[in-house]
DNA sequence: CATAAATTTATCGAAAAACGATAAATTTAT
DNA sequence: ATAAATTTATCGTTTTTCGATAAATTTATG
């Protein structure tokens, strides 16, 4: 593992519920969870804009690299 | 338009080329092309991990959201 | 503690897009 | 001018998102 995506903090600062965040991006509760624990292996663009406009942040504050042992 | 890839930024930091970043990153010139000049509509997180691990930098150096009109 | 609400996990199928391979065009160096 | 590097373009394959849906699990709440 090592790019993390850390929707939980972003949407902490923001007091936005998953369910409330889905319906904003217009995305399926089903799919942002798995964005959000770390069980998607990509990210569109697109989505990743309508994170940004929605919680009012960068790319920055939703990926980090963490990098490991290899 | 609303997420920058910055890649030049970075590498012109790091002063390396295109050619030599597809290298170490294992991926095609080409390709590497496509997503250095923001015609990609996404990205893998494997794509991102080797990036940030050669340029020793962040998803954030990488990646910008701008906000537009609409 | 019971029940409802929210979230997560799991399948399935379809659509989108990465990515390799390759070649041609273009740009940049020398 | 010429060579090298980068970009653009196609095509096919593979990967992965994403919707739809349902079940399972977790988290509130009375």
């Amino acid at each position: 593992m090592a790019i993390i995506v850390n929707l939980d903090v972003v949407m902490a600062r923001k007091k936005i519920s998953a369910g409330q965040l889905a319906e904003l991006i217009d995305i399926t509760p089903a799919n942002l969870s798995i964005l959000k624990n770390n069980k998607a292996k990509a990210i569109r663009f697109s989505t990743l804009e309508a994170l940004c406009k929605v919680l009012e942040c960068q790319p920055g504050d939703i990926l980090e690299y963490v990098a490991d042992e290899d």
